[in-house]
DNA sequence: TCTGTCATATGCGAAATTGCATGTCATGGG
DNA sequence: CCCATGACATGCAATTTCGCATATGACAGA
């Protein structure tokens, strides 16, 4: 039974990667380091793993075979790394959470402040994203999520309510006061099929003038009077704009706060929880009006 | 994610060991290397893992977890072991078998014999030995078992049904005939309450002589003509010892030749027993008399 | 055709890992 | 009380492993 276990893991990656180069890049090693494990690891097997071919080395059936056992004992650590933090009730050190961009700036900087003041021992990072980080291989112990169900296996909590209205720069938003028969431009997001249709009962002159693919982006030009934009309240607030009573406030995605089972009742995440929830419910009010 | 897979499997060593040097032994490295290990595990996890005591490593409960979990690591590594055995279809290279040692000097000899000339790249290994060795660690490819029936999840083929009767020395069984109302001496085992009850019908006057825990020494004994001895046919006959009527030859539990799942269909195994199993149709003779 | 890119091979010095030898400590038997 | 035993700790030298620098080959685009 001399089979070595990281050995396994390095032609998983290898098979998943498909190049020496990427695969060193995810081990954290250089890909000569994985040549030389990939041709140990044939020796000792007695079998031919990979084809060397000029763009890559491509897995044979054997290597496929040991990807996916080495699949199921990565299964196995991810759930040994995140046990292992049961044995870590301790207020120091490190807590990563993730959270949308744009709550942050609004909201999330408050409570970061108020977290790290009472907690100055704890080693804080923050990744702003929107990406979903995979909280089973501990990308992050703690993820704030706009989303109107928490469907995952993590155990989670719903920190507010939400719902959208029309913003626009305050200079605009007077124009369209003064004048309602004028046509409204939106600024849009690239799927959408048309203005917003609760809309168009009032403003069926509504049109979109423009399309962004980024909520970042259609902030700053609703902040640059180029047009109404539809966007959860906050945000609307936060970025200066002025509500237009072009469309009634719609109900929207709720916002979350998820962990992994494993990792949910630990200090730190629990620490974090107990600043959390009170502010949202205390700033209610920015989300639904 | 900078898991050592190694390391999660020297723990789990350890844990089971108790202490460095038989870890170290089952490792096949020096227990210096295990205390290092250990100790750059502790210091990766952030969490002690093993209680320093006079007389060994004590696991704490992190300690158990990883333990655990690297289990069932092992048992995947396991699977991949065997799983791998697919791509190795040559009949030159290893095999493992394993049978009670008995079977070996009378029967398996010859198959042994025929196999080898008919492949002689093969390298043969016989474990003579009558602890059932776990196949699914691959400690054998074949084994060669006397069981009632084949319970586990392993392939299986009844080589051949047994009976057993009772058999003395020549001279002995001689005087048996002659004289059958004298009281029969028997050889037994550790276990048995008394004589063969089908044997006290005829002779009732039978007593257990002397009790063994291991049937080499009951066919030994027999031998030098101490008494009777109930065992299998074909031992009887093979240790040149004389059946005795003294009672009715018994149904006994079966030889089979079993393999795990993923190792029957390989070739190296699949030519054993295409030798086995023809040879055993042939003596079927010596074992159901 | 020439050239830049991407991918793998290989030689060599640096760094990490390992094993051996030795030292320390607790325990139990004579 | 002494000593043998079994277990862990530590210093040092040898080995193994690793990463960098460099070389080679295939391919696409100017």
């Amino acid at each position: 039974m001399g089979m070595e276990w990281d050995d396994l893991r390095t032609v998983m990656v290898l098979v998943r990667q498909g190049t020496l180069a990427a695969a060193a890049a995810q081990l954290g090693v250089s890909y000569t380091t994985v040549a030389r494990r990939i041709a140990r690891a044939e020796t000792r097997m007695g079998t031919r793993l990979f084809d060397r071919l000029p763009d890559g080395y491509r897995a044979t059936k054997a290597a496929l075979v040991v990807a996916e056992r080495a699949g199921r004992m990565q299964q196995e650590a991810e759930t040994l790394d995140r046990e292992l933090t049961q044995f870590d009730d301790d207020l120091t050190g490190p807590l990563v959470i993730t959270s949308p961009q744009l709550l942050i700036g609004s909201h999330l900087g408050e409570v970061i402040e108020t977290f790290l003041t009472r907690h100055p021992g704890i080693d804080l990072t923050v990744k702003a994203t929107n990406d979903l980080l995979n909280l089973n291989r501990r990308e992050a112990d703690l993820a704030i999520r706009i989303q109107r169900d928490p469907h995952d296996t993590l155990i989670g909590q719903r920190l507010t309510g939400q719902k959208t209205a029309a913003f626009a720069a305050p200079a605009l938003a007077q124009r369209i006061a003064q004048d309602p028969a004028q046509p409204l431009d939106w600024i849009g997001f690239t799927f959408w099929d048309g203005p917003p249709r609760d809309s168009l009962v009032a403003y069926p002159k509504g049109r979109i003038r423009m399309r962004f693919d980024d909520m970042v982006a259609v902030v700053g030009a609703a902040q640059a009077g180029l047009g109404v934009a539809r966007m959860p309240m906050f945000l609307g607030r936060y970025a200066g704009l002025t509500m237009v009573p072009v469309m009634e406030p719609q109900p929207y995605a709720d916002i979350w706060a998820l962990s992994h089972r494993d990792i949910a009742p630990t200090a730190r995440v629990r620490a974090f929880r107990e600043v959390l929830i009170p502010f949202f419910r205390t700033r209610a009010g920015d989300f639904v009006g």
